[in-house]
DNA sequence: GTAGGGTTAG
């Protein structure tokens, strides 16, 4: 099934660079694409030219805009816009506003906010589209309070503020979990009359109830679309098909794309690309590879996406040799690869404990400028961590800082973690401290990573002293907590303790799962309580909670 | 020329 899906992948890249493919499987013999570099992996990387890190992909579907040159990095952004600012008189505000929306297409939202204010100080004045790219800019940029004050500019300038203008507010409150604000600017623009919600307007909406993890509420939402005048349209059918993979329910996602594409609705690349991740994630190759046959079929080519999807279920399913090959036929037939890509495959050989090799391609990153991110960093850290490297993890770190880097919570996670596995339980408590000093909050995870590690390290004291702290602090506290907290009792012989815990927790709203059980009636047998600990077994299977091995 | 969907780390 495998040598398969690798036949699949090479005709999709020698699809995606001949680009003249009509339909068909191209005909390639799969040993001459099915490249494995293993040692001489990193030799071919580096004889290879560099390229652009920009996809081609959006090159071809963004044609050039006359009199506008083709942004690909903010340098040349403001470049371009310094030669305009120049021009006497200034050019019109729309070939403004396109380098503008270029640079903010790249996700570079200061940079757009800095160019705009120098077009404010020259006089340059901005029109509805200005102020709505600014606007979603500060709403990306967490800031809605500056987003929700540039409203003031449109009745300054005697501007209305369109629906693209609601869109992005309402969006930007969703981002930041403010669901009433967004309600009630959806009422205000319902009742308003000038401005209609549109199928972009519903396509946040759905968006939101997904990421909150409610997608049978998308699904019903949907239905009442399906039912108005404002049909969904392929982006609402992604969504949904996307939150439902992730939910593991792909049989209902692939459902649902049967369904939209009986309402005449064609998939693109994302639509599979959500897919493929999903029946890959749950190991069904062949599914896997169906589906790539299918969009070939229909002129959709994989594009960087579906390549990193396919290299990093590969890495996490151990086969760091097949994700080479996949790696490699990116690099032989220049399909484009990004930061994405390198880190699956970092990830892969820290995985297999393979850190020589994580590090080569950290540094082949590194040789390549703008490409290492906060994620590279954390993941070769925690490789470094997995072999007890705290060291060499804690030089990462640092060099973090030195290259502009933010730690973030996942970066400071990993660390402790690490301290604590070497048994560097002050060290590991002092990270903890020094993260919340560089205002990075600690998370559940953040807390059981320490809590265990005190737990592990014979530290029962300050364990159920930080235990105080999270319930003081009303943290979430979840049942990985609790199953740290009563093995270490059981383990220390308070079998007591170990009970109450576990008898309280029912009134803290939460259920046991196997692992509860399993360290409650571990220590049972310990303290010789086998009839309780039977007892805990049939309780356990009567709760639908199926003991393991 | 501006708004909504897909990939990576603890």
């Amino acid at each position: 099934m495998l040598k398969m899906m690798m036949r699949n992948i090479a005709a999709a890249s020698f699809y995606c660079s001949s680009r003249r493919w009509r339909g068909g499987m191209p005909c390639l013999h799969s040993n001459s694409t099915f490249v494995v570099f293993d040692n001489n992996y990193f030799a071919f990387f580096h004889s290879q030219p560099s390229k652009p890190i920009k996809s081609t992909r959006t090159q071809l579907e963004q044609p050039p805009v006359r009199n506008s040159p083709k942004i690909t990095n903010v340098e040349d952004a403001f470049n371009v816009f310094d030669r305009m600012l120049q021009m006497r008189p200034p050019p019109s505000v729309v070939l403004f506003n396109q380098i503008l929306g270029q640079v903010a297409k790249l996700k570079h939202y200061s940079a757009v906010i800095s160019l705009y204010n120098q077009m404010d100080v020259l006089g340059i004045g901005p029109d509805v589209c200005t102020i709505n790219i600014l606007i979603n800019c500060y709403c990306h940029l967490n800031q809605m309070g500056f987003s929700l004050s540039l409203l003031g500019n449109f009745f300054k300038l005697g501007l209305e503020p369109d629906v693209f203008t609601f869109n992005t507010l309402i969006n930007g409150f969703l981002l930041e979990n403010r669901v009433a604000e967004a309600a009630a600017l959806l009422h205000k623009i319902m009742r308003g009359g000038n401005c209609h919600p549109n199928v972009v307007t519903f396509g946040i909406l759905v968006k939101a109830f997904c990421m909150k993890g409610n997608t049978s509420a998308a699904i019903q939402f949907l239905r009442k679309m399906e039912e108005g005048a404002c049909k969904p349209d392929l982006v609402v059918y992604s969504t949904i098909i996307d939150s439902l993979c992730k939910d593991t329910l792909v049989d209902d996602a692939l459902n649902l794309f049967l369904e939209m594409m009986c309402k005449g609705i064609a998939p693109d690349a994302i639509t599979y690309n959500s897919l493929v991740n999903g029946v890959c994630k749950l190991g069904e190759w062949k599914e896997a590879a169906r589906l790539l046959n299918e969009m070939m079929s229909k002129n959709i080519f994989p594009d960087v996406f579906t390549f990193n999807v396919l290299v990093d279920t590969l890495c996490k399913e151990g086969m760091v040799v097949e994700a080479e090959g996949v790696v490699g036929l990116m690099f032989q037939r220049d399909i484009d690869h990004n930061t994405v890509t390198y880190n699956s495959l970092m990830d892969g050989y820290c995985l297999r404990g393979e850190i020589g090799k994580a590090q080569n391609v950290f540094e082949l990153m590194l040789s390549k400028g703008s490409m290492v991110n906060v994620v590279s960093y954390n993941t070769l850290i925690h490789g470094y961590c997995k072999l007890k490297k705290i060291d060499e993890a804690m030089m990462l770190f640092l060099d973090m800082s030195h290259k502009g880097l933010v730690a973030n919570t996942s970066t400071y996670n990993t660390l402790v973690g690490g301290f604590c596995k070497v048994g560097r339980i002050d060290d590991a408590q002092k990270l903890f401290s020094e993260m919340q000093a560089c205002g990075q909050l600690p998370d559940v995870q953040t807390y059981s990573i320490l809590l265990d590690g005190l737990c592990k390290n014979r530290q029962l004291s300050r364990a159920m002293q930080l235990f105080g702290e999270m319930e003081a602090k009303k943290l979430d506290i979840n049942i990985v907590i609790y199953n740290i907290l009563i093995e270490s009792l059981c383990i220390a012989g308070k079998i007591e303790s170990a009970r109450d815990l576990f008898c309280g927790l029912s009134s803290k709203g939460l259920e046991p799962d196997a692992r509860t059980y399993t360290v409650m009636i571990n220590g049972l047998c310990f303290e010789g309580l086998t009839s309780e600990a039977g007892n805990l077994l049939i309780q356990m299977e009567e709760k639908g909670c199926s003991p393991d091995g």
